[in-house]
DNA sequence: TAGTTATTTAGGCAAATGTCTAAATACATT
DNA sequence: AATGTATTTAGACATTTGCCTAAATAACTA
């Protein structure tokens, strides 16, 4: 819960799920969407696979991230103990 | 939104959410319920207060605070845009 | 008006965060 | 094997965060 969190508490990270939530995409892409260096954005990314919101899986050269949202079932049962 | 992450990604504070889940409570109560002090407590309701989590109010020398739901319907609408 | 209780503000400090550049690693191509 | 492309790791640096103590403010009570 504490890494989900962490991970979703960053402008950069949102955008990058929001662009995942499209299609799977390599380190690359994701990187150039940005402005800022390829360093950052694998940081990025790293946290966001820390949290478990991304997979990735290496083919050949590249290393493609997906989207993984059953983590966010448990934030959404968290928020939804509030609605009641 | 920014606001509202930064408010989530701390354990005490989302602590202090469910807290306020069952009943308002003051600043005195809150700050008693956990082991920081009382200035520290007071930051995080400020935070929780910036992120529209909570409203306070002023009654005598006390100061209620109570949970405010209608910016957590944004995050569940953030949500679900990826449950599609 | 003093004194007590409740809460916030101010200021300081160590740790965490987000960014960068430079270097390392992994795979592909020639 | 050497070079090129994709990505990550390492290390540095400024900013932000979360905590503290001390002091300030606000509201009761005697």
């Amino acid at each position: 819960m504490n890494a989900l969190f962490k991970a979703l508490n960053d402008p950069t990270r949102r955008a990058i799920l929001e662009m995942l939530r499209e299609r799977p995409c390599t380190a690359g892409e994701i990187a150039d969407a940005f402005q800022f260096s390829k360093p950052t954005i694998s940081h990025h990314l790293d946290l966001l696979r820390q949290a478990d919101l991304v997979a990735s899986e290496k083919q050949g050269q590249f290393v493609l991230y997906t989207l993984n949202m059953t983590v966010m079932d448990e934030l959404l049962g968290w928020l939804l103990q509030f609605k009641s």
